[in-house]
Formats: C-alpha cells, sequence, structure tokens
DNA sequence: CAGGTTTTTGACCGCAGAGTCCATAATGGA
DNA sequence: TCCATTATGGACTCTGCGGTCAAAAACCTG
C-alpha cells in the first residue's frame, strides 16, 4: 500500500558515518548528510528523525562494527600470538595510510565523551569488549603455552586497547604506517613469551613492508 | 598614550582553551568564548583576530606545554627507568580523574588534522618531539646500563608516544584512572630492563594507590 | 587639563544552520 | 480503477552564528 523507500537503511547510515567521521559531529551539517546520502531532506528527517538521532545510529553501527572486528581476531588461523602480531600491523596498516581517518567511533568519543552520556556509556562499554576480547587473545596464547602462564592477560589486554587507540590517534594525525608498524611490533615486547611462543612468533613472520 | 588593556593575553588564551578542549572548535562558539574570557566581543576581535585565530594561538600554546612537559621529564631527581615509570603514573593520573578531558591539542589534532593542513603539521611536529623526547630518557636508562644496550631507543619512544596517547584518549572516555595505572605499568614490560635496571625500579617504587 | 590613541561596549548585519510544512508522486490492495 | 498510505522535493521559518560598526570611555603624555 505505501510508497516503498528509494534507500537502503544502512547505506544511508554508513555514508553518514563517513561524513561524520571527517568533519565531526558539530562540523558536520544536515546538507552535508543530504549531499553524501542522496536523500532528500525530509526523507532523511521522517527515516531517522534529526541528526542527533542520523549520528547515533552511526555511531552505534561503527562502534558495533569495531568491537566486532577485534572479536574476529579470535578467530584467525595463525597461532594465538601470531595473530595478536598480525592485529597490530593490521591496524599499523589500515590507520597508518596517507589519508585514513581515525574511525568514527574514536573520533566522536573523543568529541562528544564530555558532553553526551549516552555517547560516553557507548564508548565505555565498547572499550570494555575490545579490552576483554584482546585479553582473551593474550589468555589463547597461554592456553598454547605461548604466552607464560603467570602474565595477566586482562591488564596486557587494556594495555593493547590503549596502544591500538593511540595508534589510531596518530594515524588520524599523519604518522606515517612505517611508525605505525614499528610501534605495533615493539609491543609485543610487553607480552612474556615462551620459548613456544619466540618460535610461533619467528616461523609465521609475515611480509610486510 | 593609548588605554591600556584590562587583560593578559596568556590567561585570556588558557580559558579559550579550556572552552575548545571541552567542546572542540566547531562545537565552541564566539559567544561561548566572550563568556569564558570575560572579554567583550570586539575586545576579542581586536586583539586576537578571530575565532580561527584565536583557536590557533590556544593549540599552538597548548601543543608547546605538551612537548615541554615531556621534555622535562629527562630533568628528574629519579634513575631514568624510574623517571620514565614516574610519567606512566602521571599520565594515568592525569587522565583518569573522572572530568578529566584530553588534552586540546590532541583532541584539535583528532578534529582538525584532516582538514587544517597547519594543525596537521603542528600535531604531526610535535607528535615527532615527544617521540624523541621519551626516546632520549629511554637512551638515557641505557646511558645508565639500566636498559639493555642492543634496545631500539627509538622504537620504544614512539612507543610510549602512541601508548600515552592512547591512555589519554581512554581517559577522555571515561576509563578509569585504576585502569590506566595498570595500561601504563603494563607498558614498562616492554622495556628489556638489565638487573641493575630491574633493581632501580624496585628500590624507587613509589606509593599510588 | 587637553589631545591623541587605543580599548571597550553594545547594537547591528547577513548568512547558514536545524528543523518544518505542504503539495505531489508512487505504490499495493480493495 | 481508485483509495489509503507513505515517500519525496522544495520552499519556508527562525534561531544562532561569525563578524562589523560607531560611539563612548580610559589612559598617558605634554
Amino acid at each position: 500500500m505505501p510508497r516503498p523507500r528509494k534507500f537502503e537503511e544502512a547505506e544511508v547510515i554508513a555514508s553518514a558515518g563517513r561524513v561524520f567521521a571527517e568533519s565531526g559531529y558539530a562540523g558536520t551539517s544536515v546538507d552535508d548528510l543530504v549531499a553524501a546520502t542522496g536523500l532528500g531532506r525530509q526523507s532523511l528527517y521522517n527515516a531517522f528523525g534529526g541528526k542527533k538521532e542520523l549520528f547515533m545510529r552511526a555511531f552505534l553501527s561503527d562502534t558495533e562494527d569495531a568491537v566486532a572486528a577485534v572479536e574476529a581476531v579470535r578467530h584467525g588461523t595463525d597461532s594465538p600470538i601470531g595473530r595478536i602480531r598480525a592485529q597490530l600491523v593490521k591496524v599499523a596498516v589500515t590507520y597508518g595510510s596517507a589519508q585514513a581517518q581515525p574511525p568514527l567511533f574514536v573520533k566522536a568519543a573523543m568529541e562528544l565523551s564530555a558532553r553526551d552520556a549516552e555517547v560516553q556509556a557507548s564508548a565505555l562499554k565498547a572499550f570494555d569488549d575490545m579490552s576483554a576480547h584482546y585479553a582473551a587473545c593474550v589468555a589463547d596464547a597461554q592456553g598454547a603455552g605461548e604466552v607464560d602462564a603467570t602474565a595477566d592477560a586482562d591488564a596486557l589486554g587494556a594495555f593493547f586497547l590503549a596502544l591500538i587507540e593511540g595508534m589510531a590517534a596518530l594515524g588520524g594525525a599523519g604518522v606515517s604506517r612505517a611508525s605505525l608498524t614499528t610501534i605495533g611490533l615493539t609491543s609485543l615486547a610487553a607480552i612474556p613469551l615462551t620459548d613456544r611462543g619466540r618460535d610461533a612468533l619467528e616461523t609465521s613472520a609475515g611480509d610486510w613492508s
């Protein structure tokens, strides 16, 4: 009965997210969103409610994706310790490209956490979840005998989270991919490896350049 | 001959910086600045030129302060490795308080680097300098025989920079002081200490809670 | 005390921002 | 075929923004 929509909600949210990631929340106008999404002004208000609501949709969506991406690290085919290193390198490559933006959820958390309780709560929860997933990666490596069993996996998880957020911040400011890669690989030294862990790292040494 | 000013430039820049740090560049209105600084609108334009110019003054000033603060780490009275740990703890305490903001220069770099070449260049240079200062701290520790002489001081300097920026980001989003302290102390494990270095760390263990 | 110079004050301007209204188009079912 | 319902486009409102103007006030020097 009703006239059908001409757009896909997910696509609209994705392109809106790109704009917000580039210009920030306050720096993005509704006209920017209209231009980026291709929707008409009124359609945008009908479907999402307004600038703030559309932003929250994009922000929450990006947050979920970011957490899921960290969780996915556990399901790789490498050895556990190799997966951790691969993730560090991947982060360096992703955030180290010349025109890379920090992810929306990091930028938005920094812009709005102080002012908006909902943004702050979501960011905190995401950080918590990501930290737990990194900790689980370390625990996996302990289970595989690659990391000293007495190491504090939770502390290392939080440590990697902070380091990776820092890499995102530096990358967004223009720090080179090579520097970020060095940073990521240097951080591996914070993990107390066993002999087997050292072996696993050497054998699975990848070929990034 | 001329009527004297009623304000101190440095104070105005400092309070403007606080506002920008809290609300971001785009999220701050000139009226906010007028309210925060106590100056009249026109006085502000006379003395600084406009919103953008005042922002740049605050941004550059905060950047210089931040770099100087890192440089100051080298001039402590602790052992070199103790100074590094003290800095990590200090960062955790500073950025881990409940209502702490990330420093202006970090927030601004993330908000504007992609759009403003001058901001990006300043941020990059500041990151470079800070990285070098951290590297010098590590080199000092090597000179004191506390750190393995074969360690890559530059890589460790960049590593600490990224970690500390990450801690600032997490702290701004509301991560607790205790978590940040754990993160900072965990990161120390990335430094290959000598026996003397381990001793120095144990002897100078402070009493933070 | 008078003159010249700068700061201050507060009203003002044009414009871009977010959000709304309304007339029109498109659909699937009765 | 028409109708109920939703989507759409564009014109519209109104508030708040960055920035400017001109008159008044404050100061130092001579």
